[in-house]
DNA sequence: CTAAATTTTTAGACATGTCTAAACTTTTTT
DNA sequence: AAAAAAGTTTAGACATGTCTAAAAATTTAG
């Protein structure tokens, strides 16, 4: 039987190894999870005897099959779980990531697959990302983060690679929201900020606000 | 912050005084939650540190206002999540009962109120069980279980009592469903069984069943 | 290519919640 | 009312997951 912390280290390290190369540091599971050093190696240790990460002290980890599926399966359950409270029970979508972080840990296969039917299979959640599929396939997009476009380019906001409260807060009061039309007008070279149209409103943005915005071009 | 084992001996302590008078035994708590008496001795000291009961070393223990409010609490928040999955994920009424073990003890007040919301702030649940109000009142009715009814008295299947699959797998097989039309024909004195009437069937029932489903006469 | 800085691991401690076995109360029986 | 039975608590142990401080390994810099 997988553990909660168990869960959440392997769901930690996938999300790590999506945005990096190779194997994922000690100290950037600590940094994720919010916990010490000393503990995560104590983790790794567990989770490669359990067979669900493949670890070289001082070498850093990766996640075995068995442990890419659990961790998987549990960003399927927190993706799902968002669309839920989204749709369905009106949450704002900066409301929702606590309450799925809780909720991504319930154990019933039977509950998942219901919960996904109830939801007509959405293939992305509220804030543009991709759930994997009951066999653990991850729908793919053709966006590129909006700090990689080039001056003038037209596109559309397919979704958002950062859940927390007060990134999307800052989204809604700039009116960018899932779906929304944007024209990058200006880079700024020395701080790689950008100039943007939305509606008939320009808007300047911070590099670091730019790159978590999925752009899918016209 | 209360945590999941204390949120578990709460609402067993609960369960067990609804249906016995007086202080509740540690070793019915054992009983309810399968645990040793050990740990439960363990656990109440824990809880009356916090407030949660009143305990007197072998002299059993009561929930204080606050432990009462934490317990009706989960209590709500099982029976709203049993009635989300039968109404909506289409569960069956003897599936539901381990999953909502788990989602019972969510943490979030607003989830709370905009799934009853969602649901259309339902009185009872899947099983005829009262759901206790946000303010912690629980609704009551003027039921009484089958095996108090005398011979020959009509009634309805208001509710149920015990909430197990093999009970439920059971009365699923009598036909028996909450909202039903039932007649006690015959109590057999010998061993307190009963024959019923349901539909145009002739049925014969233990006591230990009919204890457990609750009439409303007509 | 050493020396310093950084990263990672180990050692030892602690909190939670569980267990068995033994000791202690309370209740029941005779 | 003493003895036996039943119920309850304590003592000591263990598993999980966390921490800080210190030691060890690796990487970076001079």
């Amino acid at each position: 039987m997988i553990t909660l912390a168990e869960e959440n280290y392997l769901k930690a390290i996938l999300s790590i190894s999506l945005n990096t190369d190779g194997k994922v540091s000690t100290n950037a599971i600590a940094g994720e999870i919010g916990t010490s050093a000393a503990s995560v190696s104590d983790m790794l240790k567990k989770l490669q005897d359990k067979k669900l990460v493949k670890y070289e002290k001082y070498k850093g980890v990766s996640l075995t099959k068995k442990g890419n599926s659990f961790a998987t399966s549990v960003i399927r359950k927190h993706r799902l779980w968002e669309t839920f409270l989204v749709n369905n029970l009106n949450f704002d979508w900066g409301e929702v990531h606590d309450v799925a972080e809780q909720l991504e840990h319930i154990k019933s296969e039977e509950l998942v697959d219901r919960l996904d039917a109830f939801l007509d299979c959405p293939k992305f959640d509220p804030h543009g990302e991709p759930i994997p599929t009951k066999d653990g396939k991850i729908p793919t997009t053709n966006t590129i983060p909006l700090n990689k476009l080039s001056e003038g380019t037209n596109g559309r906001v397919m979704g958002v690679t950062l859940d927390e409260k007060p990134f999307l807060d800052y989204l809604t009061k700039l009116n960018i929201s899932i779906g929304i039309e944007i024209k990058l007008l200006e880079k700024i070279s020395f701080d790689q900020s950008i100039s943007i149209k939305i509606g008939n409103t320009k808007q300047h943005i911070s590099n670091d606000v730019a790159k978590h915005l999925l752009i899918k071009t016209n």
